[in-house]
DNA sequence: GATGAATGAGGATTCATTCAT
DNA sequence: TATGAATGAATCCTCATTCAT
């Protein structure tokens, strides 16, 4: 956690450093990410950086932190319909996952980088991880109990499916939509036509493959 | 390209400049793997290594087309049945993955990490990545014409689930049959009740979601 | 250009490490020069010398600089005559060189250096070489115009046998003038009854080789 | 000295073996030439070069006297007038470095670049320096006792007026008349009218300036 | 006599971290 | 609290020379 001289910083400077770290850790791996980067171009001096944080790995878990805490209120601020089934609540999901991705792209990315990085310090790399698929594990558990899902699908396995997909998807969707795209960004290149077509097709994909079978 | 020098090494020398090599991208990306760490485990003078190879590249790249190589005859001794549909097809090619991963894990991990880093020299990248996109959407199309895949859906979008399912299996099948397992390697792990259980259920799920639908 | 922590240094420790540098690159090429070499002595860290310079480079143009600002400054508080003719200005330039040479012998070492190496970074080659060609063709053009020279001479030939004398001129004296003599440095050396003979006929050579042809 | 060995191989490998040290030595200062490049280059095992040179600084003597020794037979082969005077000679002897330069430009670099190098090992900087000086010394005396040379100039300035004249006169034409020149090289360069002008020009200023006065 | 693999000190440069002011 | 100079181990790479075969 950064010391609290970190927080005790003018709002503005904080931010300021903020934003130049998610730059610099959106763009470059944990080891190449590199501290003398941030603080030149935060202008402040080399000392100062190492009496807000412990080092390098602990300004990593704060932006990793800062990112969970802005997805978490950003899935608040989006909620779902209280009734709506499993595959509207995973299309849910995703779709928010995916508008995030894109009003939030360093986030994203730092986030991505470090769950397959390998280089992750200690815990989070675990913690990231057990946290997303436990996470999908209790949705497909309600799914199947509510009869949604395939009741008779290893858990784990359907899990994996809704993670992997759910991690991927947007980044493929997002490359390709913006493949001759001057530049659309945020909202608006995800509410074509084309989108919602490619969108509904994915759901379905998984749907056809992870729900229930109907009784013939 | 290693030097002649290196090709004319005792078997045994170079084979354990290779392993030791091997362990190190494996466990490394290429910016953290550190030539200072292979000649002092290997034993050899850092000079010795440049009699070898023409540099940390020259190494990493020669690494990369071992697994190739590697893969390939993999492959060329498991060979599919020449009569099989698509997801037959892909249930080969998944499983051979799999297989290969639990038997040279290194080789995988290394050419894992090649295409994920961004960082692979020039050539190495383009074609890795357009090697795996082209292929599966040339699968696609094909298994589309003979209606084994569902003619409606977008090529491209069923070629990323392939894609990714592909690429992520492995990875979790191996992970999760690893847990508790004292460590068998190789075949003998993927040969169980359990792992075939889930091996067709992932297969299922696959062709459920992308299959033709039979008309009713 | 160094860095501001180089100029924010003591004085006598930037004049410490400015003294080892001159040094070394008076005694070596630009390649053969050892970043390790002044380190050492100069009792610093290596890591210290890249907080004070970009690199090698970049310490090497600082020296020459500082050698073209010191002979700058020196012609200045030595100023010519401005009534005189083209020979009392060689003399007068050419006996400021030589007793810049004589009381700055490493700034003027490694400007030779310099020029003599063709591995100069990039402008600086030229624009020593272009400074220096075309100098002394101007100073020609002028002495031609003034009757001074001999009108009848290639103009670029004369600015040769200036340069070159002019180049040489002042090592010639000063190795004459250092044999035999213990070890007097500086203006001293070059106040000497022998000292003036020789430069009186140096120029008179010259004056008589290039100078125009009274008509008869 | 080269080893017996040396000279006891075969005339057409020795011959290409001094050809590319010739190459390396006249591209490249004593510390960046490389022995490494040489063998390459030959086809020779390293170790062969060591049967060969005692090390680098041997090879590098060997080719100085080569050059040496060619030139000497050069100059021998275009024998002055024994009756010319001091100036024609010197005139031819100019003349001849100039052809020589341009026919065997390797062997003029490497000189050329021994003399002005300071890092000539040890006793062939002084050697080469002395021999051109004394010669040039016995020239003048001979000149100034034949009253060619004007008597009262110091013999030893005189000396170094030919000598620098004479090292740098040669690349001052040679570069020069090669400018806009597609590439002839060898004699023909040399034989034009502009070149008979300019160094007749050159010659006019040296007789003028170091030659005897006429009594008026 | 020929080979060519082995050596190892040396080169420049980077960077997270510490510490005295 | 802020500073920014100091550190030094670590990086990849080069090259003349030696020595066992």
């Amino acid at each position: 956690m950064p010391k609290a001289t970190f927080f005790n910083l003018p709002e503005a400077k904080r931010q300021h450093i903020i934003e130049l770290a998610l730059a610099e850790f959106a763009e470059n791996d944990f080891d190449q990410a590199s501290i003398s980067r941030i603080v030149a171009r935060a202008g402040i001096a080399k000392g100062s950086f190492y009496q807000y944080f412990e080092n390098k790995e602990d300004l990593h878990a704060y932006l990793l932190a800062l990112g969970a805490e802005a997805k978490a209120q950003f899935l608040k601020d989006n909620p779902p319909d209280p009734q709506m089934g499993t595959f509207a609540y995973i299309r849910w999901l995703s779709q928010a996952g995916i508008v995030f991705e894109l009003e939030r792209p360093q986030l994203s990315q730092i986030a991505y980088r470090a769950v397959r990085s390998g280089t992750l310090p200690k815990e989070m790399q675990a913690l990231a991880k057990a946290g997303s698929t436990s996470f999908f594990r209790q949705l497909v558990e309600q799914g199947q109990a509510h009869g949604d899902i395939d009741a008779t699908l290893d858990p784990d396995l359907a899990a994996f499916f809704f993670n992997v997909i759910f991690n991927e998807l947007g980044s493929y969707l997002i490359h390709r939509l913006q493949q001759g795209d001057g530049g659309a960004n945020g909202r608006s290149l995800f509410e074509t036509p084309e989108a919602a077509h490619l969108f509904n097709q994915a759901l379905h994909i998984l749907a056809s493959g992870l729900g229930a079978k109907e009784p013939t």
